[in-house]
DNA sequence: GAGTTTGAAACT
DNA sequence: CAGTTTCAAACTC
């Protein structure tokens, strides 16, 4: 239902991707094709609890740095090519890579194989059943995908012994990643660095929900997204795959040409003969040639698919089909996904699906109902907490909850020591939005996945606000009273979920018995505007440039998608929509007295307390001290202790958000967990990145704005994608803005700014060549 | 919890 | 497109 109108929303934000070198690049790349796209899609959104808004936004995601994605998604094509197998020649057209996989085993398609790379060989995953080999596969991407360390042992995530093995093995080429040194083999060390790894990879779950987060830091969303899928899909399985899909996506981004090892290649082939046994699966194989990212999450997720039983994948498809829906379209235009496929309308077909699909899983929860488009994350977030283990299996289709739907398929103890891991990672990393989650988790060892999406969802009434604030979106709660949540006003509505208990709402029509009035109402308003449910803070491409780094982190501009308007809240309140997206205001903003601690209009960073005091007066005076705002940023940073990253509030790492954000100021929704907002997310997925990336790698050209503990942060900023977004970080702004000019001028951030913005566009080609 | 403020969304 | 109204969140008390 809603994946008609997910699918124009995405591919406006694709349709620029796709004009983008990168995107054609991308798409080249990816073996799979638009075909599956379905599965990928819904998995994204069951994922992402803040990403709901940025569900709708996904195409953006998807955009630059799915290459990396994409070959995740090649590799996990495999298990779904079966129709890819079918289409066969065409995908091949489409997508060389693709292709190959499914038709050419020992080809394996050359983006599976940089997939698989980064896990130590097929290893396990070879022996495994075909399904299992996928996991496996997967697992190992997963792991690799956060180097960091290895607190956590795979085994927790492996659902079957073999699943275990490859984890392991995977986190080994996940150490490997970040050593630089590919040695798959160290299985202990991959041991502890898939702890790590899914910690990363929880926190990056939690952080990434947007499709856009897929492509920088996207990595992780889609891992996110994609695991919740898995879970869904097979129960204790797909734990491994989850996980493994998080940390494919980071390898894809980050380390992409590092593991397209050998091994990679056999793995590839691996899958592909495993596709061909699970011939079933056939329409999981739906990837949109818009969103890799999204792809490679299909893929993944078919691969839990096949392993769960029909049934299972039935789920899955119908989950994926929402997304599908958008992917099949634009396979349908193209073989590329172009703005006018997601602008099309929704086929009638697939529509009619996602109403199935969402009936089907309406039937689990009454509670919580996920609109077919974007918001189905929330709602299937807030189902999972509810229902728990039950709301899995029904809900699994929806793919909502990560954690929840982890823990239940995991064993208890492994569920613990995930939720700890995700904790910790989200401690170590820079918070997400997610990390609330995570920290809920801890509370409650035992269940802690469960407890912390029901958290999440059940808080109540009052705390929503307070939930929302810190929360992830997926805890939304209106209020409406006036609107029916049938209007933008309603957060519900807008994030493209349905009202649910929580909610406070009255004589509320944006519930699934009035599906087709929502339904109606989302048309015509999108018909009004294309973009009304597409996130309100979007990646630009800035991030882009940054993929060419490699890092996943790049990211930096997010910003948000009309700007602010905001007259006496000086951007420094929730009540601006950049402040409370975690990201700076742009030259879009028509803002008056921008103080955007996230970065002003002007483009003016953080500089220095002592600036920023005359800035205010200057700015006062003539708008726009840029080095004063960066100061109150600063300022508030170095309050706090922990604030390594002080400067941006998106928090590039850690700390982000409440680093970022002033002591008094609470840090806005999307910072806090909200992912809804691309920014946001990107930011939080610079963290991992920048963490694992040197800063130094770029220039440090931020580094007079940032103070002892600010040139950290701002340097991870301004290098990061995300942090030089939200942070305030000359670059981010700089960059957007034309105002830029002056910034740079001032602040060696410039150069990043703009650095960032060129190289990403051609780097991100390659990048994935490279390595 | 009530009331106010704010700015986006919706309307004209 | 601009101005106004409506709305609900954010905020204050």
């Amino acid at each position: 239902m809603d994946t008609p109108e997910k699918t124009t929303q995405i591919a406006t934000p694709l349709s620029k991707f796709e004009d983008s070198p990168v995107f054609n690049y991308i798409n080249n790349l990816s073996p799979i094709k638009p075909v599956k796209s379905v599965h990928v899609a819904q998995t994204f959104h069951s994922l992402s609890f803040a990403s709901l808004p940025s569900i709708f936004t996904s195409p953006h995601v998807s955009s630059h740095k799915e290459s990396r994605f994409v070959i995740r998604n090649i590799h996990s094509d495999p298990a779904k090519l079966e129709p890819l197998s079918n289409n066969g020649n065409q995908v091949t057209n489409n997508d060389g890579a693709i292709v190959d996989a499914s038709q050419h085993n020992s080809n394996s398609t050359e983006v599976q194989e940089n997939f698989n790379s980064g896990v130590p060989v097929g290893d396990t995953s070879v022996e495994a059943l075909d399904e299992h080999l996928n996991f496996a596969i997967e697992l190992p991407q997963t792991l690799k995908y956060d180097c960091g360390s290895p607190d956590g042992d795979s085994t927790p995530f492996c659902g079957n012994p073999n699943d275990c093995e490859v984890s392991r093995e995977a986190s080994s080429g996940e150490e490997v990643q970040f050593q630089g040194t590919c040695q798959a083999e160290q299985k202990k060390d991959a041991t502890v660095c898939d702890w790590d790894n899914l910690i990363s990879d929880a926190a990056d779950l939690l952080i990434f929900n947007s499709p856009m987060d897929t492509e920088g830091y996207k990595g992780l969303v889609q891992k996110s997204q994609d695991q919740s899928v898995e879970f869904c899909a097979s129960h204790g399985e797909i734990h491994g795959v989850r996980m493994g899909h998080p940390i494919v996506s980071y390898e894809k981004d980050e380390i992409e040409g590092a593991f397209t090892q050998p091994g990679e290649t056999i793995r590839a082939k691996e899958i592909n003969q495993a596709q061909g046994e699970y011939p079933a699966n056939g329409n999981a194989n739906m990837i949109l040639p818009g969103n890799q990212s999204e792809k490679m999450d299909e893929v993944e997720m078919s691969f839990p698919c096949k392993v769960v039983s029909n049934l299972q994948r039935g789920f899955r498809r119908r989950c994926l089909d929402f997304e599908m829906i958008g992917a099949r379209r634009k396979n349908l235009g193209d073989g590329s996904s172009t703005m006018s496929s997601i602008l099309q309308q929704p086929d009638e077909n697939n529509v009619t699906k996602d109403k199935k699909l969402v009936s089907l899983r309406l039937g689990g929860d009454s509670s919580r109902h996920i609109l077919p488009g974007i918001g189905l994350h929330l709602n299937a977030l807030a189902l999972t907490s509810k229902d728990g283990k039950k709301i899995k299996h029904e809900t699994l289709s929806s793919g909502i909850s990560l954690s929840s739907s982890t823990a239940s398929f995991q064993s208890p103890s492994n569920v613990n020591e995930i939720t700890e891991s995700l904790t910790s990672a989200a401690a170590e990393k820079d918070v997400n939005p997610i990390e609330n989650d995570f920290t809920l988790a801890e509370d409650v060892p035992g269940e802690s996945a469960y407890l912390v999406n029901e958290e999440l969802v059940q808080t109540s009434p009052k705390k929503k606000r307070r939930r929302l604030e810190g929360e992830p979106e997926a805890c939304k709660r209106c209020n409406c009273k006036k609107s029916k949540c049938l209007k933008l006003y309603c957060e519900c509505f807008a994030a493209g979920v349905y009202c649910i208990e929580p909610c406070s709402c009255q004589d509320c029509y944006n519930k699934p018995m009035h599906e087709d009035t929502v339904l109606a109402t989302r048309k015509q308003i999108e018909s009004r505007n294309p973009l009304a449910f597409a996130p309100k803070v979007i990646r630009s491409s800035e991030s882009v440039p940054e993929a060419g780094d490699d890092s996943s982190k790049t990211p930096a501009s997010a910003r948000h998608k009309r700007g602010c308007n905001c007259k006496k809240s000086n951007c420094l309140k929730k009540y601006c929509e950049c402040y409370q997206g975690g990201v700076g205001c742009s030259i879009n903003c028509r803002c008056e007295g921008c103080k955007n601690a996230f970065g002003r209009k002007d483009g003016s960073v953080l500089m220095e307390d002592l600036e920023a005091e005359d800035e205010t007066e200057a700015h006062e005076n003539g708008e726009i001290d840029r080095s004063s705002q960066k100061t109150e940023i600063q300022n508030k940073e170095e309050q706090n202790p922990n604030s390594t990253l002080p400067t941006t509030p998106l928090g590039l790492c850690r700390p982000l958000v409440h680093l970022s954000l002033p002591s008094h100021i609470k840090p806005p929704r999307s910072l806090l967990g909200i992912g809804s907002s691309s920014g946001l997310y990107a930011g939080q997925k610079y963290g991992k990145p920048n963490i694992f990336r040197s800063q130094a790698k770029f220039d440090k050209q931020s580094e007079p704005l940032a103070d002892d503990n600010m040139p950290d942060i701002l340097l991870q900023g301004s290098y990061s994608p995300s942090t030089a977004i939200k942070s305030s970080s000359p670059n981010s702004k700089r960059i957007s803005p034309p105002h830029s000019n002056n910034l740079l001028g001032s602040s060696p951030g410039r150069r990043s700014g703009r650095k960032l913005i060129l190289q990403s566009i051609p780097s991100f080609p390659s990048l994935t060549p490279q390595h």
